[in-house]
DNA sequence: GAAATAAATCTACCCATGGTAATTTTGTGG
DNA sequence: CCACAAAATTACCATGGGTAGATTTATTTC
C-alpha cells in the first residue's frame, strides 16, 4: 500500500497557471482528479488518502477540495460514476436476453461482472464514506437502482390483483441480496461467477414473481 | 458530537494499580471498556474515538488497547456482543411462533426491534471498521447468521429433491435484504415496523420456500 | 494602459486520532 | 532485600482530513 511513489506529476507553479481562460476546463480537471482516485484505488485499496489523489492528478489538496468537496463528496461522485457504468453494462446485457428470467440472470452477471473488474472502487463506494453518514453511504449504490427495480415490481403485482405497496422494501430488499452475495463471493471466491450468478438470479427471480405476501 | 464531557472518571495514579492480585479482574475490566464503548456509541454516533472510550471507562488509550486491541478488534468485540444479543432477542420470539411462517415473521421483528434500540452500535458493527478489510465488517454479523440459515435451507430443498447447493449463496442473500432493508427503514422510517416486517417476511418467505431454481 | 479586482493555485499549517515507546509504580518469587 | 514481571500512565510519533494565507496570472474598469 505505498501511496507515495511514482505517478506523481511535477507540480505547477505557485500562483494561478497560465492560459486558463474563464471557466473551461474546470470539468477536465475534475475527470482527472476522479480518474486519479480510481487508478490508486485499484492498486492501493480503498484507504487511499486525499493527498495521494491529488498527487497523482498533478495538484494539490486545496485544489482537490475546491473541485470535489470533502472526502464524502468523492466517494459520492465516484458512486454516481460507478453507478453510470453498471446501468451501462447491465442494461447492454439485458437487451440481449431472450425472456425475463433470462434477463434478470444477465442483469445479475452484469452486476457481478462489473463488481469483479472494479472490486476496491466498489468497495469504497457501499463502505468507504468518512463515518458520520454511513447508512447513506451503504445505500447509496441501491437508492438510484432500487426505483428502477420498484417500478417493475409494482406494476407486475398490481396487474396480478395483489398488494402493489411492497415494491421499495422488496426493492431494497433485493438489492441488498445481491450486494451481499457480491461481497461474500468477491471474498471467498468459493465458486465459479456462473454458478453465483445463478443461485442467486433463482434467489431474486422467486422475490419478484411470487405473489405471495 | 462532543466527546470530551462529562463521565471522565478521574485517571488513575501512574504506575500499576494497588491490591489487584494476579489476572483476576481482567475480564472485567475488557467488559467495562466494551460497556463504555456502547454507551459512547449510543450518545457520541460510530465515531467515537478510541481515546473517548477509554477516559470514559476511566483508563487510558494503552490500556485499552493492551485490552482489546486496534480499532477492528472493537468492531469484532462489540459485534460479537450484539450477535449473541441478537440471537437471544430472535430465538425467544421465535419460541413463540405458532407455525414456520410466523416464526420468520417473528425473527424479521426481533431484528428490526433490536437494530433499532442498537442504531449506532448496529451501524459501527457492519460499517465501522478501520478500512482495510471492509468485507469482512460488513460480512461480520452474516457470517455467524448465514450457517443457521443455510441448514434448514439445504434441508428443506433436499427434502424436496432440489439442488441443496444453493442454501449458501441464498444464505447471504437473504441476510443482505434484510440488512438493506433495515439500513433503510433505520434511515427513511417511511413505514411502521410492523408494516415493514410483513413486507420483509412475505420476501424472505418466498425465497426460503420455493423450490425454483 | 495602469490599477484594481477576481481566479486559481500552492505552501504551510492546525488538529484529531490511531497507535506505540519509554517510564513509573506495585506486586511476587528467590 | 533485591531482581524481575505486571499494570498502568505520560509523552510521543505519524498520518491524514481540512483550512488560512500567500502568490501568481487573468480580467475588468477607468
Amino acid at each position: 500500500m505505498n501511496s507515495s511513489r511514482a505517478g506523481a506529476t511535477t507540480p505547477r507553479r505557485r500562483g494561478r497557471p497560465r492560459g486558463r481562460t474563464a471557466a473551461d476546463g474546470v470539468i477536465a480537471d475534475r475527470n482527472r482528479l476522479l480518474e486519479a482516485a480510481e487508478e490508486l484505488l485499484r492498486t492501493d485499496g480503498p484507504t487511499v488518502s486525499l493527498q495521494a489523489i491529488a498527487t497523482r492528478a498533478g495538484v494539490t489538496k486545496p485544489t482537490l477540495y475546491r473541485e470535489l468537496g470533502d472526502r464524502d463528496a468523492l466517494v459520492n461522485a465516484l458512486a454516481e460514476r460507478l453507478a453510470e457504468r453498471m446501468a451501462e453494462s447491465v442494461t447492454s446485457m439485458v437487451a440481449t436476453a431472450t425472456d425475463p428470467r433470462d434477463g434478470l440472470h444477465k442483469l445479475v452477471m452484469g452486476y457481478l461482472d462489473l463488481a469483479e473488474r472494479n472490486r476496491n472502487l466498489y468497495l469504497f463506494v457501499t463502505a468507504g464514506g468518512s463515518g458520520d453518514d454511513r447508512v447513506q453511504q451503504a445505500l447509496r449504490l441501491a437508492d438510484g437502482a432500487a426505483h428502477q427495480f420498484a417500478e417493475p415490481i409494482a406494476a407486475f403485482r398490481a396487474s396480478q390483483g395483489v398488494d402493489p405497496e411492497v415494491a421499495t422494501v422488496w426493492s431494497y430488499g433485493l438489492l441488498g441480496a445481491l450486494h451481499f452475495v457480491t461481497l461474500w463471493w468477491l471474498r471467498d471466491e468459493a465458486v465459479s461467477r456462473d454458478v453465483v450468478a445463478s443461485q442467486i438470479t433463482s434467489l431474486l427471480w422467486s422475490g419478484m414473481a411470487i405473489p405471495g405476501g
